[in-house]
DNA sequence: GTAAATTGTATAAAAATTACACAAACCAAT
DNA sequence: ATTGGTTTGTGTAATTTTTATACAATTTAC
């Protein structure tokens, strides 16, 4: 059992309900959603790990137009979640243009449950190995990390996110670290010191 | 008519053949391979913009493995081109573990031809666009940029590119740009001025 | 078990950053 | 056009940081 917030959109009850039960023998905790219009109501009240989002809504038209848009509405948030997409329609293209637009995966109807669970905690562990090496041993939660937009890093922040990405690299050797980052060592202690490392 | 390297890479002769000719009316270098494994070679000669990568090499084989392979090899260059996937077999599983894997774009066969040109200066602007923003009113050619891969980037050259980054964002507005940094405006007109911006 | 490399720390000189300040230029809006 | 607020370069002195060196105490590699 992992303690992951899963979250489904999908416009067909049916497919919810067996959904949630066959992930909720995985993981803690499972919502799901027939209206996508909601997506931004739910990730604002709590963190969600991964949405599992249908391709399809509008019954009319197959293209994933519904789909592409919604995931682009939930990418660009800065706590924006790994996104799955699900689709009864093998079309490449429209699975090429999803992972352009940021897509994590993506799964075809029928699936496998094995499958998809295995998809589910990749996509979960991509997002948090991206985040460790900011957060290694430092004082910035996983909260900031996440809200903080490269745009709006100060120059300060992103000298410490740097450092502790080098360190690590070379498994905490000072020397070699120094000299990658451009300066002294005395100055990398400096740092690590003022930065709380 | 592009100024643009274009490498196509497929072990069909005679397809190679016809997207030569096609090719060759919109692009100035356009050059064909049927084994891959010379694909570092050519690299090593000179700049490629665009490669055009068949999936299925071995014609037992049809899984894309080999294509894959390929696309990871090109792909962990640091000068490495945008690469555009072929294959005949509508596989989405495959595309999206192409994409994964840095794929920039995916076409299948039989193509239109208007689409392909279209994808592959589609795959070049975008290639250029990541550029611009570092090398924008810099003394760094675009060479070094391709080639000083982020790990062994030093903090002077984090800072200089995040300064340059944060002043275009804000239109040359010394007082934002500085704030933003998290410097003195006279920090900032320091480190300009030491840098040569 | 030794030789080489790394660590943590010290010191003084050199360099950069800060907090202010000020006149000139710029811009928006009356 | 004139006014009021903002931005721009630049100056200065106090403060902080970085550098270049150095050295004994580990740690690492063979």
């Amino acid at each position: 059992m992992y303690d992951y917030h899963i979250l489904v959109i999908d416009d067909n009850q049916a497919l919810l309900q067996s959904l949630r039960i066959v992930l909720q023998a995985t993981f803690s905790k499972v919502a799901t959603l027939t209206n996508p219009q909601l997506v931004p109501a739910v990730l604002n009240c709590g963190p969600v790990d991964v949405i599992l989002l249908d391709m399809n809504f509008n019954n009319c038209k197959l293209d994933g137009e519904e789909g592409l848009f919604w995931l682009e509405k939930i990418k660009s948030r800065p706590d924006a979640p790994a996104v799955i997409l699900i689709t009864a329609f093998g079309d490449i293209g429209l699975a090429v243009e999803a992972m352009k637009k940021g897509a994590d995966d993506f799964i075809t109807k029928p699936w496998n449950n094995e499958t998809l669970i295995e998809k589910i905690i990749s996509a979960i562990n991509k997002k948090k190995e991206s985040l460790e090496s900011v957060n290694t041993a430092s004082n910035v939660s996983e909260k900031d990390v996440l809200t903080i937009s490269d745009t709006e890093m100060t120059l300060e922040e992103i000298e410490k996110k740097k450092i502790i990405d080098v360190i690590k690299k070379n498994n905490r050797n000072m020397t070699l670290s120094a000299m990658q980052l451009g300066i002294t060592r005395r100055t990398l202690y400096n740092k690590i010191e003022k930065y709380g490392l």
